[in-house]
DNA sequence: CGTGATTACGGTTGACGTAATCATA
DNA sequence: TATGATTACGTCAACCGTAATCACG
């Protein structure tokens, strides 16, 4: 199980072509091939089928391992170079979208003006992008959002030692278009929604897989799948019936066309980590100690 | 950063020597001096101080990876052979040292009663071991104890898709030294013991680093570390006034020589867990359902 | 000096590319 | 029949073992 054999199985099983990840990765075709076929000799186990390529049984699962694998692998090595670099004087930053916030802009304000030098970069992305960037270096800073339990910190892929800060908690809210029945409802339990239509919108916050486990109840069917990050839109389809979402409530305050209804159960809030390296004490960790003091939240807790 | 590699570090860093090392894995000593070399350069640091062999601080730092990084290898392996494999007739069952209960052993004869075929063999080991063999399928069952915050899962290392549920909770007890000046309380918070001189037992139920994320704060002196499964010697350390532990209430109750206080704060509860492959639905899956129904508490979840 | 890590060197194995073959839409 | 996966085979690098060298206790 060679990691270069588990990335060419990935590629290969995301493209569904074998040719297509030969040119991805840089080799030939026939290099795939055989990649392919040392992994199924190795396991034992037929892992693709072929024509048109589809990943087995056998296949699908090794690919939810292969993935944390690789980026596990990623943030090792990204770990170390780490300790190697020089401090630069440089700041980027990833923000899931409603990971953002006016309290984000003022500290990175304030930093910008003690540190004239500092070069700031902002990008947004979607959860899963984010966490892999700071696991393997790309990012100095992350800010992430999701759901948990109040106090609880958030259920993030595991990459090895990053320092995590609760900087903001607040509570979510039921996205409906305005016209919907339940509209004037002042709060409702998430099970009772269970078999309503959803929109799954992994990049912003709260995905179908979430809901699931956070209820505990194997509901939430997906009337559509939102991939992007821009919050605007997702807000706009719910406006248009398309289903319902769970984003936290102050992103409902500028929104028209929606109202937000109260989750009285479970017991749940939104909640937004900062996430960095924990070697070192540059503008990254400066900037969450700030942003957590602001909150005055949970401690500081280190991801095992 | 081949996986072969990794492993030798480890076991080097492990046995602080390299001829050793290689016995261990059956190369010669040249081949891991070679393997320590690759790594060395390919990360571009290095990893090893000799003579003594001691970590460096990178070295240190990919080790932190490594261990989770090989157990994700081995439990992926693991997780393709058992969908191939044949429903065997017997059923391993590991068992940490506080997960054992008058319910497990009587859903057990209950089990044995019904299927009389049914080879049954339990093991008890520490908490890393007994996850660790069943995430590689030496074990197709495990109970698992710690301590998490009321009706919470379990944090345990991620090594992809096992099945967690819940099948017992009862609140924690601080243990002390029946002439402690403390014995008398009602209850304690946690962090008032802060400076206190624990016994660190990892094999057992709370080790030193979970009481310090548990309670967000930095203290908790270690005064002996205790290594080994039986709870019997803890609990006489603690009753010759070496130090004090975390355990479940009920263990204290044939104890004699300490006393348990009721934690105040923060509010936890010693929570087992039944682990074992989602797939198929074998004895393993059978008892891990009956243990949950006979507690009835929360539902099941899925490791991400 | 002796134990134990490193370096030098050679044989074997394995990986990748070229090119021919096979199979499927 | 054309696109795309597999197989055959040659080359080259990588890996490991033997053995000589080096270095620390």
């Amino acid at each position: 199980m060679d990691p270069h054999l588990l990335r060419t199985f990935v590629t290969v099983a995301g493209l569904g072509s074998f040719s297509a990840a030969a040119r991805e990765l840089g080799y030939t075709q026939s290099a795939v091939s055989q990649h392919i076929a040392a992994l199924e000799n190795d396991l034992g186990a037929a892992l693709l089928l072929r024509r048109p390529v589809v990943p087995t049984e056998a296949g699908a699962r090794l690919l939810e391992h292969a993935g944390p694998l690789l980026l596990r692998l990623d943030a090792a090595r990204a770990d170390i170079a780490r300790l190697l670099a020089v401090p630069a004087g440089r700041l980027t930053l990833g923000v899931t979208p409603l990971a953002m916030s006016s309290r984000l802009t003022r500290s990175l304000a304030e930093l910008r003006g003690e540190q004239p030098g500092l070069a700031i970069a902002v990008r947004t992305a979607g959860h899963s992008a984010v966490v892999r960037s700071v696991a393997t270096g790309e990012l100095d800073l992350a800010l992430v959002d999701g759901i948990a339990a109040p106090s609880d910190p958030l259920h993030l892929p595991e990459t090895g030692p990053l320092t995590a800060t609760g900087v903001a908690e607040e509570p979510p809210a039921v996205v409906l278009p305005a016209g919907h029945p339940l509209a004037g409802r002042e709060g409702v339990r998430l099970v009772d929604l269970g078999d309503a239509r959803w929109i799954d919108a992994p990049d912003i916050a709260v995905g179908r897989d979430r809901l699931r486990t956070v209820c505990g109840y194997d509901g939430f069917p997906v009337s559509l799948r939102y991939e992007g990050t821009d919050v605007r839109g997702l807000v706009a389809l719910v406006a248009a019936g398309h289903g319902l979402a769970l984003l936290p409530r102050s992103v409902l305050e500028d929104a028209c066309g929606v109202v937000g209804i109260a989750v009285t159960a479970p017991r749940t809030v939104h909640r937004v980590e900062a996430l960095h390296a924990g070697t070192g004490t540059g503008p990254a960790a400066l900037l969450a100690a700030r942003l957590a003091s602001a909150w005055s939240g949970t401690a500081d807790l280190v991801r095992a």
